[in-house]
DNA sequence: TTCGGCATCCACCGAACGGTTGACGGGGAT
DNA sequence: ATCCCCGTCAACCGTTCGGTGGATGCCGAA
């Protein structure tokens, strides 16, 4: 019996990409697609696949919420998810083995790291990127202790994410205020708890975030 | 006769997906994939293919000088070369289009989009992503003339590019000053020819030019 | 040698940014 | 009905940034 997977990724393409790849392996079958967060639950819900590849970022309920929602502590069957981001921050990665996730991958990997993660998962084991890897040993080693350095990534609202996008295409805050129609005061707002989110020092550092995360 | 295509991004999943959405079209069949410029260039002059989709990013040679290597101003019998990428930058834009690109597309495109730019360029039209086609549109409106509102890059000096560098890391103008050992109005100076060669107007914009030119 | 470019520095000033505190209404959850 | 979060806004204040107009010394090219 082949594993069954469902996979969810906001960008077509990539979504297509992963679904040929791992229905090119003969005991994998790629059972439904979404393209955001809150579907891509409603499916698994439905559908119970025996793996769950999700992108991170996706517009409403992102990868990590999805997560939490079907392998979650507080969850009582919960699936085997496995998250999939183009590129690797800490923050992410923590976020993600916290929400209960059974692997971690970069999208630049290959055919073969895919198909062995999801093998992994459906196994009831887990399998995180190499590259990943090694820094979370640093990291444990680091500490010291078994609990891993986590910045618990909090989630951003609606607004901090339109305001995060604008701020990483160099807009002033005025020209933010004149963009959507809200005062200056109200821009600082947001912008005071995106750095507080993200640990952001200044705007510069809040670009650097939506670059690394291919926000921008 | 089908339209001959090749596809060239690093990442296998983009490339999966993006020849797996090509060739579900009827009239359009991938004949090459090549995971970096130097052999999208070697392929495309070996196949000679109807229409190439290059990623610009992309490791050794990327996407842009692929695209001017195959289509640039100098080249006696030009390719028709579409560019896909994450971001929708300025710079990139029109860097693609003065290589000779026949299109230029978004990562977050649909199917649709995707057969509509490689059929027009087959056909010597280009497409262009409609959010982006808005903002070249406002470019040529600003400027008032018929050439496009290229910023031929000066050069930077040696402090000028480690500046940039830090900048584009988030740090505060004292904390560079600390770094090379210098004054603050050094800094400020360095900082006031980088926005004047680059056409930035705050240290964000700084740092996107960085980003987009993977200089961090 | 003279000229220009680069890197260094200074002073001044207004504009933009960042931090803080407090406030108000609406909506969803309990 | 209550509470909390979100989005909105205000006032205040210190810091940082960006702009201007210089200055100096060094070096290499003309």
């Amino acid at each position: 019996m082949s594993i069954r997977v469902i996979v969810a990724d906001d960008q077509e393409i990539a979504r297509t990409g992963l679904t040929m790849i791992l229905n090119a392996q003969p005991d994998i079958e790629v059972v439904g697609e979404a393209a955001d967060g809150r579907r891509a639950v409603e499916l698994a819900r439905r559908l119970r696949p025996d793996v769950c590849l999700f992108d991170i970022r996706m517009p409403g309920l992102d990868g990590i919420e999805a997560t939490r929602s079907l392998a979650g502590p507080n969850v009582d069957s919960p699936l085997a998810v496995v998250v999939i981001t183009t590129f690797d921050l800490d923050e992410y990665i923590y976020a993600a083995l916290r929400a209960g996730a059974r692997g971690f991958l970069l999208k630049n990997a290959g055919a073969d790291m895919l198909s062995h993660a999801v093998h992994a998962a459906a196994n009831g084991d887990a399998l995180i990127a190499p590259s990943i890897t090694a820094r979370l040993l640093e990291a444990f080693a680091r500490t010291g202790s078994g609990s891993p350095p986590v910045r618990p990534i909090e989630v951003l609202t609606d607004r901090e994410e339109q305001i995060l996008v604008t701020v990483a295409r160099g807009r002033t805050n005025n020209e933010i205020a004149d963009e959507f129609h809200i005062s200056l005061s109200t821009v600082k707002s947001h912008i005071a708890s995106l750095m507080a989110k993200l640990g952001a020092r200044n705007r510069v550092e809040i670009a650097m975030w939506a670059y690394e995360t291919k926000r921008v």
